[in-house]
DNA sequence: AAGTGGTCTAGACCACGGC
DNA sequence: CCGTGGTCTAGACCACTTG
């Protein structure tokens, strides 16, 4: 086990037992030191960690403090910032099953594009799926992907996870997403697959999604009935 | 100047101007360390920096890679995640005013207590606000303050910008925000205040934010008009 | 002035990827 | 195997906060 690990597992362990109360501050650098038989930097590494999942924070010249919402933070440890798939988002305890409305292979159009980076004659994947989670219609989705980066997607795959099959099949890794989020009337397909009436509002999910090396294979627009899709941000404050 | 801020606007300068292509590796840390007279971590830390601004990734035994979506993550270096206040979100070249349409102090009920960490005879700020941005309504916002933490609210503060006073005046820092984001049909001060008419949707967000130290000091839902108000978010793949 | 966290050095060994 | 990034040490000096 890596020692940074296990100072950070030991700090976080008696933060959430109250034996480094909120408010307070922790022991000094010198001392964790010695205590873990380690040097400043590696406990410094710890805290650099500690404090990047929101739990402590730290004043030059005055020590390290347990932040009063350490526990609301990392209640969300899990749970935000989650919405990489509607299968993960919703975890396990739910019957997630998909209708496939659409799937073709198609030449893309210019904002396709330029959002997936394409070159020309790159091929894009045009997808509408009706999300059902325990039988319920839960979400529509109209997806675009690359072909070439993600290969090989059939209707075995749609039906079950697409996050999946990159993770697993193709032994990818997913990383940023950009979402704009957005309110909007229900159109026609919100009306028939959502069973959406003329005023209910929909929830809209715009997003590109990228790969760890920064290429985008995902780029889609997501429709939730207003009274069913909510979406959770925790945003820290540590960017500077 | 600190010497790993110096490598890594180095770096981002390189970067930008495709000194550094994307996809490639950049010199290993050894070669940098004698480029920048320092030691390898040093350039580890300023490395570090750039991996969570989503520049770069790193693989052990292969290299630091340029990620594909690097300029399109810079793109979004200011102005995502950058709800905190409508005035901050809008920037200067707009004519923001408010116009308040409710001002109390009083007891907060359990909800509140609740979400604000509140003991008992604490009492809170109750404020309605429309706000308006270039004589166009843009938003309604239902805040909920502890009068403890952020003292000395009055109008004229309320006319201009709440967070400027709790930087500028009381020199608190603000940290870390969780949000509900969600749609829903307009409420009679949605139709009353931001014209909606009443099939109109609303896009609603429901935050608490906390100051650097952890303690809340808003709760407050804000409801946008749905062809006005979008939300962007940012979310970098780098959470371990 | 004393005590705190922030930065930095000059080494060392280890874990992993690709040739 | 070699070259890469990841971890770690035992010191040092500096910047800041607090009494």
């Amino acid at each position: 086990m890596l020692k940074y690990v296990e100072i950070e597992n030991e700090i976080r362990k008696r933060i959430k037992n109250g034996y480094y109360a909120i408010g307070e501050h922790l022991p000094d650098q010198n001392q964790m030191a010695k205590e873990f038989k380690t040097t400043r930097v590696t406990v410094q590494k710890a805290l650099k960690n500690l404090i990047n999942e929101d739990l402590i924070y730290s004043q030059r010249g005055s020590g390290t403090y347990v932040k009063a919402n350490a526990k609301y933070a990392s209640k969300f440890d899990f749970g935000v910032d989650q919405y990489v798939g509607t299968t993960q988002f919703l975890g396990r305890n739910h019957k997630i099953t998909s209708k496939i409305i659409k799937f073709k292979i198609r030449y893309p159009n210019a904002d396709e594009k330029e959002r997936l980076n394409l070159k020309k004659n790159d091929l894009v994947y045009d997808i509408k799926r009706l999300r059902i989670v325990d039988d319920e219609p839960y979400a529509f989705e109209y997806t675009k992907m690359p072909v070439n980066i993600i290969p090989g997607i059939d209707e075995s795959v749609l039906k079950k996870s697409i996050y999946g099959y990159i993770n697993q099949t193709l032994n990818k890794k997913i990383g940023a997403a950009y979402r704009i989020i957005s309110a909007n009337k229900p159109n026609q397909d919100d009306q028939k697959y959502l069973e959406c009436k003329k005023d209910d509002p929909v929830l809209l999910v715009n997003q590109v999604v990228f790969l760890k090396d920064g290429i985008p294979f995902e780029y889609s627009e997501t429709h939730h009935p207003y009274n069913k899709g909510k979406i959770t941000v925790y945003v820290s404050g540590n960017n500077r």
